[in-house]
DNA sequence: CGACTTTGACCGGCGC
DNA sequence: GCGCCGGTCAAAGTCG
């Protein structure tokens, strides 16, 4: 495969800076039980590489929308270093596209926070991501 | 057959 | 200048 060392990836390397889309934390409660591999939050998710990082112990995953690819929509979970039964998921972009399938959703979703740069606060609620998403 | 998942390796950027 | 980390891609295998 000597491709592999030469074209390899980043085909556009002067990629426009554009602003971080927007990125929206999300705490989701899980349990050991539900350590599904794919987290069905209403979307489909293709999970395209798992790095441990130094700030968690927990191996953290990367996931990509696998219904609308094209979309620039990313979301990576990773596991709460206090409160190994609580994933975050953080999403970034929007989800412009439609839904694979509505009645999917039904994700246990316990505290939704919005990433804020001042102090991540955690909301005490816990309506559905799509509801959200959809209300945008 | 098709789709999805998993692992390893490589690169770029940043800091000191 | 060098080292380290994070992030992404590719290929192969497996399952329904």
């Amino acid at each position: 495969m000597i491709q592999k060392s030469i074209l390899k990836k980043h085909a556009s390397p002067k990629r426009p800076r554009e602003i971080t889309t927007n990125i929206s934390t999300v705490c989701v409660k899980t349990t050991s039980s539900d350590q599904t591999s794919v987290v069905k939050d209403g979307y489909h998710w293709r999970k395209y590489g798992q790095k441990v990082t130094r700030d968690n112990p927990s191996p953290r995953a990367y996931y990509k929308c696998s219904f609308a690819p094209t979309f620039p929509v990313k979301k990576k979970v990773q596991r709460s270093a206090k409160d190994p039964s609580v994933l975050v998921a953080t999403y970034e972009g929007e989800h412009n596209h439609p839904h694979p399938s509505q009645a999917e959703i039904k994700v246990p979703l316990v505290n939704q926070a919005r990433f804020s740069r001042t102090n991540d606060v955690f909301l005490d609620q816990n309506p559905s991501f799509a509801a959200a998403v959809a209300a945008t």
